[in-house]
DNA sequence: TAAAAAAATGACAGCGCTGTCAATTACTAA
DNA sequence: TTAGTAATTGACAGCGCTGTCATTTTTTTA
């Protein structure tokens, strides 16, 4: 059977109350007495009952992720990064995909959130990116921790991760420059996700730290998907569009990437030879193309637990303090770029 | 503020037993009472708390999703359908990635089922591959629904979803058959994995219906990934090896059928005008290869509500009918397929 | 119509924990 | 040493629900 704090309590002499101390860190208790309740937590192998904990406590040990993304790598990696810092925390997880277009979200969230006693929950775009989402889940007392793309918080409503699409941006971009490209055409992302602004403004950044003269025709509007890329890709490849036809592409992500990919199979056009391309993201997929895809890659597993506990300790502690966290993606070379043979 | 039973009872005019009995679907509660009180529910938008109940019942409300399974798309389907069929019944999920192959794996699986009070589980492959392991946990009393590749259960430990494998599998050899191809590769997964084993059934059988024959050195042992299918590929298309060369081959996933393609590039054989290639699951990147892969789609997200829903059900009433629900994956053509040219 | 049986309902304890507040102990200063 | 203060510790109620069992109401039977 399953010891209860009553068990731990008998064991190491002391009342239940103290054990209840010990186990949530609370101070006064003496270093004596810690010790000995610990032992016995040890020896009974002693895991506090979350049900009961969220009964009788006013605080609650769950904690949410919610999430609105079409990508199921990047919502896996943050699931488990999540769930280890739950683990070592004692918290559980709730995960909840919506639809963050749809008219009741923030009812649905909010209704949820009473429902199920959560304390917080982490948000990756879409959904962190919208802030009266956000505002009217803070304003409900519950704790909010959210994944960013761009250097600092918007706001201050909750502590953020910052994913620094940007300086990466830059870095790849850099990376086609040095490679001799100066025409690099760029296949955006939906243009209300800050992830496209900001990888926008490290290939703008780029092309101005090089003295490369920015063409706003090599810049093509578009949606995080394959067949953006695909159509995106054409119409920077036919000669009577594009001026000058470039010789490299900086693709918001490896979807579009591999869009391009497939556009220029059907032009005809070899890659790397004839054109560079670049995707963004790192995804499985990236290294299932022909060839395989130069990118950047984030470690979301940390960055999830990164938010996880950043989000726990401000549950623990009452207080709120802003804290911010960094990620640069880094840039992976692999085959879809080369050298430019354009003179 | 959040309505308890207290409240719903006082509504009613009744005691909280009887609120309890109504929401619980008790029989001895006249039809009367349990619309007076179903009524109180209604008003005050009642949902009972899971904790309490956790904490106060011997039964529990939640299951747990077990998975280790590189696929992330297939984990986010199964997910979704887990989650649709938990807020219908009023349970709640807990997810939980793992290594099938670490030793101690059944031991973390059967702490966590007691920690967590779990009153059942949802088993996909390889996990719901692993007799001894399913064996240990039904011992313990755990209920679990496993999702298995097959048209038959291999046992009455749990109730099963099955997944038929061999038959889509000769559906799309078929497919093949059809479009004039004689010699077709089959680049197998792994081998312990029962889908292996079924779609190479599929494929057989196809082959034996049309009265075409079987070659052995058209066979590749391989595992589920796009390596694996890169080099199968290539032994299979390499003159010296394999003889004859086929005109068409048959992956036993997109991934491999993604290597496939990969390494029909390389060695310049043009797809599919050349050499069909099907790969099998329908994931998202099977769209995004060059050419868009002919495949088999099945309906992950309705296998796993329905075997959520079977496992709820096994949960509630005490009995263990051993139910069995059978999927069968379907055809989608694109353009990895065509004519054969060979005389 | 009354007694017996069955069905419906309720009172109350208790699940394992935390919050409150009172009691005890250790420590300080005079 | 001794009151006075601070640091520890514990007793107990109660979170929202279900299980047990007693009580009340309804139905059946003689």
């Amino acid at each position: 059977m399953k010891a209860t704090i009553n068990d731990v309590a008998k064991q190491a002499g002391v009342s239940i109350k103290t054990v209840s101390r010990v186990i949530n860190n609370e101070a006064s208790v003496r270093q004596l007495t810690r010790e000995k309740v610990q032992r016995a937590v040890d020896e009974l192998n002693y895991q506090p009952n979350l049900s009961a904990r969220n009964l009788a406590g006013a605080k609650s040990y769950s904690i949410a992720y919610i999430y609105d993304n079409p990508n199921a790598y990047y919502i896996i990696d943050m699931q488990k990064g999540i769930l280890s810092a739950c683990k070592q925390q004692g918290f559980e997880l709730l995960i909840h995909p919506c639809d963050s277009k749809s008219q009741g979200i923030t009812e649905e969230v909010v209704n949820m959130v009473k429902q199920a006693r959560i304390a917080g929950l982490i948000l990756t775009p879409p959904l962190s990116e919208m802030p009266e989402f956000v505002k009217t889940l803070v304003d409900l007392d519950v704790k909010v921790v959210r994944i960013l793309s761009g250097d600092v918080a918007p706001d201050d409503l909750s502590p953020c991760v910052m994913v620094n699409d940007r300086d990466a941006a830059q870095t790849i971009t850099q990376h086609l420059i040095d490679l001799g490209h100066k025409d690099i055409g760029f296949l955006a992302g939906d243009a209300v996700h800050m992830s496209t602004i900001e990888r926008y403004k490290g290939y703008r950044r780029a092309l101005k730290a090089s003295n490369i003269e920015f063409n706003k025709s090599l810049v093509i509007e578009g949606s995080y998907s394959f067949d953006s890329g695909v159509s995106g890709a054409k119409e920077l490849m036919s000669v009577q569009t594009a001026n000058p036809r470039p010789t490299a592409i900086f693709s918001c992500n490896d979807e579009i990437a591999a869009g391009a990919l497939f556009a220029a199979r059907l032009m005809n056009i070899s890659i790397p030879e004839q054109l560079s391309i670049v995707g963004f993201e790192n995804s499985p997929f990236s290294r299932q193309t022909w060839p395989k895809l130069t990118t950047a890659d984030q470690p979301n597993n940390q960055i999830a637990e990164d938010a996880a506990m950043l989000l726990i300790s401000q549950i623990r502690k009452q207080k709120n303090p802003i804290t911010i966290s960094q990620y640069v993606p880094k840039l992976i070379v692999r085959d879809s770029t080369a050298q430019c043979e354009k003179l």
